[in-house]
DNA sequence: GCGACGATTCGCT
DNA sequence: GCGAATCGTCGCG
């Protein structure tokens, strides 16, 4: 297991970021509580011309400052007064590309998991953004907290694993009508065969 | 200061 | 499938 570089993430292309994201793992660990969890899908928000990220036009507020950061930081704020949204802050410091985690497949701390969720059901721990942030316990207060770092309450790891090129599905990002044309971009990656994917794609016949 | 709204989830029909 | 929950952020003036 090891921790992802600081370099790693100030890459330019916020594409190829988070095509190394997926597969990689997230570690939480704080009131003595270890969880660990795989990415299986993200979203990625690239600055400044998407109109779906928050820094569209590089708008900057006290809330999206931390997008600009260097990459290498968690960017969490919360959606609809509940629900908070876990991303990666990507690329050079002032480029602000942010990637959403969408989805993780739960490997450690699965009964930390189900105590914080309130519910058993193994598959419903953590398929979408709002509930694997519950069941891994990241709070707005962990709004810029490094992730390369062994001492963070969050960090990302490389356990080696690798998956197959063909089994990433590439399409367009979810729950941002506001942002138009840019809705239909193929910025929502995620692994064909996981049944941890929130909203799959439905196959008609 | 105030009103509108959201990168969602859950429960009920 | 639909609506409520719930509150920080943003833009306006």
């Amino acid at each position: 297991m090891q921790l992802l570089s600081r370099d790693f993430y100030q890459n330019t292309n916020p594409f190829f970021v988070g095509e190394q994201l997926i597969g990689k793992i997230i570690e939480t660990s704080f009131d003595q509580k270890v969880c660990t969890a795989r990415i299986v899908e993200l979203e990625i928000y690239k600055a400044p011309e998407d109109r779906g990220s928050h820094a569209y036009q590089n708008k900057l507020t006290d809330r999206t400052k931390i997008i600009f950061e260097k990459g290498g930081l968690a960017y969490v704020y919360l959606c609809y007064g509940i629900h908070h949204m876990f991303n990666v802050v990507s690329g050079p410091e002032g480029v602000a590309h942010a990637i959403l985690i969408r989805a993780v497949e739960p490997l450690q701390g699965i009964h930390t998991m189900k105590s914080r969720r309130g519910i058993e059901k193994e598959v419903q721990l953590t398929n979408g953004p709002g509930k694997l942030c519950q069941a891994l316990g990241i709070k707005t207060s962990f709004d810029g907290e490094t992730l390369f770092e062994r001492r963070s309450k969050i960090r990302l790891l490389d356990d080696g694993f690798k998956y197959i090129p063909d089994d990433l599905y590439k399409g367009p990002r979810v729950g941002i009508a506001y942002a138009k044309e840019d809705a239909n971009l193929p910025y929502r990656y995620y692994l064909k065969q996981n049944s941890f994917v929130s909203r799959p794609l439905i196959v008609k016949y």
